[in-house]
This record gives C-alpha cells, structure tokens and sequence, in this order.
DNA sequence: AAACAATTTATTGTCGACAATCAGCAATCG
DNA sequence: CGATTGCTGATTGTCGACAATAAATTGTTT
C-alpha cells in the first residue's frame, strides 16, 4: 500500500496542481459554511485570496460543479449549493443502501487492527458525549463513518460514498443540527462494530443501514422542530 | 412546470455555457472511442477543433476529471482513464447494491405509461437480438438501464448510477466486449419488467441485482476468454 | 557504439486584458 | 404615478501571450 501516514504540503504542491489545491481550499470554506449555502461565489475575491489569477479558480469550481457542492448559472455566477429537506432524504435513501454494502464488506474484511481502531473513535465518541460536546461528536461520527468506508476496502464505494455524504453535510449547515440523540447513535454503532467483530456481514450491513435510517429520522424530526409551519 | 418538451438549440446555448457544451463533447469523444482509453488528450488540439481557445477546453477537463472520466499528471498534461477488470469489479460491487434500489423504487413508483415504455424497449431488444445486431443492443440496453434508473424517481440515486455506468461504459471500449448472452440477458429484463408490473419491489430488486451480478459474470467470462493467461 | 550531457521542441500552467452580459438605478414618457 | 427605456458599475466569459516544465533530439565523450 502506499504511504498514506502524511503527506507533507511540499508534497502536495508537487503532485496536485494549483486548480486542484485551491478546490479542497474552496471546498472547505464551504464545509466550514465560511461560503454560506446560497450564496453567490466571487471569483476575483477568491483569486485575490488565494493569491492567483482567476483561470485556477475557474477550474476549481467547475470541479466543485461536478461534484455539486456549487450550481453555477450562465453569466450570473456560481452559488453554493443549498440542499433542501427532499433532496436529503433522497440522499438518504442511496445512503442507506450503500450503508449497508458498506457494514457488508467490512465485516467480511476487517482486521484486528482496523476492529481497534474503531472501537477508539467509539470510546472518543462516549466521552463526547459525556460533556455533551456536540462538535466533537460531530467531527468524530463522520470519522467513523469515513473509516468504515476506506476499510470495505472498494475505492469506488468511497468515492460514491464521499460525494453523498458531502451534500449531507451541505444540508446540515443549514442551521438545524440536531441537539438529542447523541447517546442513542453511539449505541448504533456500537452494535455495527460488534457485529464487524462478529464477522457477521449480514448483520452488520442491515445495522449499519439502519443506523442510516435511524439519522435519517432524526434529521427529519429536527427539520420539523425547526420549522413547525 | 418549464416547457420540457423539446429545449432548442438556442435555449441550449443561451443556458449551458462553452465549456458545459465542449464538456459533454469531449465526452462523447471518449465514450465513443475516438479518444482511447489510456491515450494523453492535447488541450491545443481540442481547442481547435471546438473552435475555443485553451480555457473552456481546461475547464472541461477538470470536471471531466472530477467524474472520473480523465485522470490528470501534473505538468503531464491529461489522460482518458483506463479502467481494469479489477476496477470493474469494484464498480460492479456499488452498482449492484444501487440496482437492487433501482428494482425496488421503480416496482413502487412505476406508471402505466412507465411500463408502456419499458415493454417496448423489451420488444425492440428482442429485435435486435433476433438479428444478431450486438451494437443496436447495446445501445437498448444501456437506454432500458436508463430509463429505469429515471423511474425510480431519486434524481441523487440517478446522479450516482450514471457516474458508476459510465466508468463501466469505458471498460467495455477497452475491446473485450462479450459476443454471446444476449437472450438469456433480455430474458433475465423481462423477469424484472414483469415483477415492476406487479408492483412487487421487493422482487424487482432482488432481480435487478442479479441481473447486475450476471452481467458481472459474463463480464468475467469475456475478460478470461481473451486474456486466457 | 553506448552512455551521458546539452539543446531544442512541444505542451502545459498561469496570467492580465478585453469583450459580453447582467443587476440596479435614473431618466423619460405615457 | 407607473412602466419602460437607457445608462453605469460590477462580474463573468473568453482569449492570446508568456513562463515553466517535461520529452525528444542532437551532440559529445569515452
């Protein structure tokens, strides 16, 4: 396998080029929701920004057009993509059936090691929640659900996956981020893990999408808390 | 709701932009073989034959490369990607959970009209069948795919299937495309037709992703015939 | 003749400039 | 007074040119 540890910046500069650079850049400026869903994007602020003319940045939000983060309308701009309740419930629905490959594969071909690791961002997670720290539970649920992935081991899944999970955080930015139900999830995945031990693929894949169901409903139930119209 | 019917010309260009169409362009460049798998793509030469300069032609290929259709070395310049039977294997793994998805969303949703369509399609693969004509069939084939993933209704889960299918679609041009199996492979879309008909999801799904899983097989079975070390 | 070094050529990467287009406002006319 | 028309500033779309890099070629030396 390839030396995956940690790439160093130098490293980065060499192998990706600039457009590719200033994509993850962007993409973070709107995962960290700096760059607000609906929102028009400048391309002259962010070439200012980054320190480069706008061609590189041109090329990265065509990138991020295709990976749908941003829409982009003739002559008026590229916003930030907003994702309404609809269409993350119809991420949802793909999730869930990839979630269940995912819990599939996995326990057929985790190791020991893989297994420790995950049971770690489990023990994270308790104490997260212990303090009720929400952005810590946050940050870690999508690390272990991003470990998961890698470990079924299909580089295609995690890509498909990746890009999923990338316009459900869009939609979680909107502001209503769940409070409750921490303590429940952790349970969930703690069961998936246990079958993963078990080598039980069966069991393990039907959990684990339903785990995906289970957020799903609670996303729905925040959305309806939120907004009881 | 817009008029859908039938999007001119002019109201193509006036709402995609150059480098959308020089995108979808270069596209069928690749999916039709003209640019092979593997083979380095000249930005210059590209530019030209669109009539562009060099910019919109770059900004195609970055979201070419975010669908996965191009791999890009730095300073190297871009290629058409390849895709190994190894990766076709991974593919084939996702796209199988996503059609037994398919099946069961489309038995739910499907219309009358639907079922019309799809009938006929059937008849038309058949036809194609009856004459030996592999290319016509192919092209049956993918549009049947097509139009069921449409059906099912989920615009994400049409997204994803269309970015798998289409990783696929340059595997096949890598030549060893299978001669035989196309009755038992209409037989096998008719056994899914008739359980959409019958509005049993459940059933539909589970055949659709054995058909997938067949399709895989006959892949296998071609790749082994041609490569027989 | 083979291996290495220097040079040339082709191609990509990046930039600044200009043209095209749009949103907003002001002026005009009914 | 409302609506329409014509500016105006800002922003996107596109281009041609130049710099940086890699590949190919040639020349040189042993």
């Amino acid at each position: 396998m390839a030396p995956t540890a940690a790439p160093t910046k130098l490293q980065l500069v060499q192998s990706n080029s600039l457009p590719a650079l200033v994509q993850v850049e962007i993409e973070q400026l709107i995962l960290s929701g700096e760059l607000a869903a609906g929102e028009r994007i400048n391309e002259s602020d962010l070439a200012m920004r980054f320190g480069t003319s706008r061609g590189p940045v041109r090329e990265a939000l065509r990138g991020l057009e295709e990976s749908r983060l941003v829409r982009s309308e003739k002559n008026r701009g590229v916003f930030v993509r907003e994702v309404s309740v609809a269409e993350a419930d119809e991420i949802y629905d793909v999730r869930e059936a990839l979630d269940q490959l995912i819990g599939q594969r996995v326990a057929e071909r985790a190791t020991p090691q893989q297994l420790r690791d995950l049971e770690a961002v489990l023990d994270e997670m308790d104490r997260a929640t212990a303090v009720q720290d929400v952005k810590a539970y946050h940050a870690l649920n999508l690390r272990f659900h991003d470990m998961l992935v890698d470990f079924a081991g299909n580089a295609r899944l995690t890509e498909s996956y990746r890009l999923l999970t990338k316009g459900l955080l869009l939609y979680r930015l909107r502001g209503l981020q769940n409070g409750g139900g921490l303590p429940v999830s952790n349970t969930e995945h703690k069961a998936v893990v246990a079958a993963i031990a078990a080598h039980d693929g069966v069991r393990a894949g039907r959990l684990l999408r339903q785990h995906a169901a289970a957020s799903r409903a609670r996303m729905h139930k925040a959305a309806a808390a939120a907004k009881p119209k």
